[in-house]
RNA sequence: GCGCCAGUAGCUCAGCAGGAUAGAGCAACUGCCUUCUAAGCAGUAGGUCGGGGGUUCGAAUCCCUCCUGGCGUGCCA
């Protein structure tokens, strides 16, 4: 469907061509003065320098041409404002167009696109924690913002599954079970099904050598040749690779279905390991990778930088990989399996510079087309009520298990506090409202800045909240299951002021989640359903509806809170959560 | 040093493809439940948009400069 604005630009642009200007001051926006007007046109003060004459002049003589069939109200105010108001009938062709339409008449501007979005950071053998809570719910939300957009999707959680991580747990759990067949060189059976730790075991077995290698050089060699051993494919430090992978992911799985956060593809840095060495040979070979330093790197600054552009390290000087060789053996593994057209990454703003040096090579390298977009999202820092780095009581980093059980607690205890729902249902609508408060909060936030999280703030029933939103649907849901089937009824003109400015306010998705895809922001969305839901709210306590004795009346207004019920769902569904039947 | 980001109401934040009187929410105060869920709606009060210059008919928005804070800046990710 073509967008209101742009009827109404097309229009205003013909007028000003019939009026004897130039049709490119004819660009219409959506008004900032509600209380004067729907929609507006400044060109006319853009084109009185031009043309030598009053703005008013200029406004007058393009409304003389405008056809105001369209339009409540058409008229040109001082200094040289044009400002539109739609007619209702205007208003209820286009809502029943949107009504009968897939996707309510979005355009899809992705259509035959593939998007990657690689995010979730998450990494092997330890716990989600509380820094992972951002780049999961802004990566899903924009992973199904280019869904519905249109794009195919490939959502990955590029593991953190290799490197000296690993070789730090081989070589820490030699140390402790030395006697175990894997590290058994003559050992020729089958090792056991079962894994040698359980999953809090091997929670407490990196951090431990972690700080193990700080200080005991000859452990931090062990591991380093582990890491070696297990890389050229040692068979008994592969079998424990393999016991890790399934003890962990299995708690990832866990974890990010509670958050509905969910990946098709379970790809890690061990799925691009065996794409390095030809990717560094041809970079040799094309006289992209040079010496510098003792290191292997991919020299990326340009002429006209404003800053020092550090060249791409590619081999250290100790000879093994480092996090850009294996993003760009990654973006290798992806051109060649899946060819998209677009790769996202969402991560800490704090790798900005990493990633722009990478994209700068993987163009500059041929490692992906000239044409492939590519974006990175960086997200700012989740910090606490303070304002400062998020904390536990005792300083530590604070588990997203944890994050997400404080937040249930809270909101079930108010559920339970409302006696709405009765107890078999309590736990399901309190996961939904936890869940919808949770990333609401954090959704609603520009993604690039560092934001507060205040679990108080986030899940009050009250002001711009995800639980506000849910309400507002729960409501809906409410009269819509008293009225009956309803979804075949169609949308009438409006008969009142808040009436008219929910069908407003509905015109607006496609416009909204197209600048939110354009930008990045799924705050925009927020800000949408918002002020959305505020209009619903408005006209639902203005107006009986199920008391509504003209029943052609009646249809109408339950056609109008249905669509509204249905594009509220769907931005919800974006965003990743959901409402329930009751609150 | 250089670079990036931020500074808007007491607090938390929108707005930043230049437009008319800078918006919400929270907190404070005031109304509205015998009627579809008051987790709602309406209203009052609260601002030199960090300071200063510039471009423009018009700047929170674009440019320059300064101040303050955060982050980054070749072998962690």
């Amino acid at each position: 469907m073509r967008k209101i604005l742009d009827i109404i630009t097309a229009n205003m642009r013909q007028a000003f061509s019939d009026a004897g200007y130039d049709a490119s001051f004819g660009n219409v926006t959506v008004s900032n003065r509600p209380d004067l007007c729907e929609y507006q046109c400044n060109g006319a003060l853009a084109a009185a320098k031009q043309y030598k004459c009053a703005p008013i002049q200029i406004a007058n003589a393009v409304v003389a041409k405008l056809d105001a069939n369209d339009y409540d109200m058409v008229e040109a105010v001082m200094p040289g404002f044009i400002n539109l108001k739609l007619s209702g009938s205007f208003l209820q062709k286009y809502l029943e167009e949107m009504r009968t339409a897939d996707d309510f008449g979005v355009e899809k501007i992705g259509a035959g696109k593939l998007c990657v979005v690689d995010y979730g950071g998450a990494n092997v053998a330890k716990p989600l924690h509380i820094g992972h809570l951002r780049p999961a719910i802004i990566g899903e939300a924009l992973k199904r913002l280019y869904k519905f957009m249109g794009y195919n999707t490939i959502g990955d959680v590029h593991l953190g599954d290799w490197g000296l991580q690993m070789g730090l747990i081989v070589a820490e759990l030699h140390e402790r079970q030395p006697d175990l067949p894997y590290f058994d060189p003559n050992f020729t059976g089958e090792y056991p099904d079962e894994a040698p730790f359980t999953l809090s075991e091997l929670e407490e077995i990196y951090p431990t050598a972690s700080a193990k290698k700080k200080d005991n050089a000859e452990f931090a060699e062990k591991a380093h040749i582990a890491t070696y051993e297990l890389q050229q494919g040692h068979r008994g430090y592969r079998a424990i690779w393999n016991h890790i992978m399934r003890v962990s992911l299995a708690d990832l799985h866990r974890i990010y279905d509670l958050l509905d956060v969910h990946f098709e593809k379970w790809l890690g840095e061990s799925d691009a390991d065996p794409y390095i060495p030809a990717m560094i040979q041809r970079l040799k070979d094309e006289g992209h990778a040079v010496m510098s330093e003792g290191a292997l790197v991919f020299p990326v600054a340009e002429e006209n930088d404003k800053k020092e552009v550090p060249p791409c390290i590619l081999v250290k000087s100790d000879g093994a990989a480092i996090y850009a060789t294996t993003d760009l053996a990654t973006m290798v593994q992806r051109m060649q399996d899946w060819n998209p057209d677009k790769m996202l990454y969402v991560t800490d703003k704090r790798q900005n510079l990493h990633f722009e040096q990478v994209f700068r090579a993987a163009k500059k390298g041929g490692i992906v087309k000239p044409e492939t977009e590519l974006e990175h999202v960086g997200h700012g820092t989740m910090n606490g009520k303070d304002g400062k780095p998020f904390k536990t009581r005792d300083g530590g980093v604070l588990r997203l298990e944890q994050l997400i059980g404080d937040m249930t607690d809270f909101v079930r205890s108010k559920v339970v506090e409302n006696r709405i729902v009765s107890d078999d249902e309590v736990e399901e609508t309190t996961a939904k409202i936890a869940l919808a408060a949770l990333k609401y909060g954090d959704l609603s936030n520009q993604p690039t800045k560092d934001y507060n999280f205040d679990l108080e703030r986030f899940a009050a029933f009250e002001g711009n909240t995800g639980p506000y939103i849910l309400y507002t649907i729960v409501r809906v849901k409410s009269i819509l299951a008293k009225f009956g089937a309803w979804e075949h009824l169609s949308i009438q003109a409006p008969t009142n002021a808040s009436a008219k400015d929910l069908m407003l306010a509905i015109t607006k998705l496609g416009p909204t989640l197209e600048f939110a895809l354009n930008t990045s922001s799924p705050n925009q969305i927020c800000a949408y359903i918002y002020d959305l839901a505020g209009c619903v709210n408005k006209f639902y306590h203005e107006t009986r509806i199920l008391g509504e004795e003209d029943q052609d009346l009646k249809n109408g207004y339950i056609a109008l809170i249905g669509l509204a019920k249905r594009i509220l769902e769907e931005c919800i569904h974006i965003l990743g959560f959901s409402a329930p039947e009751k609150m």
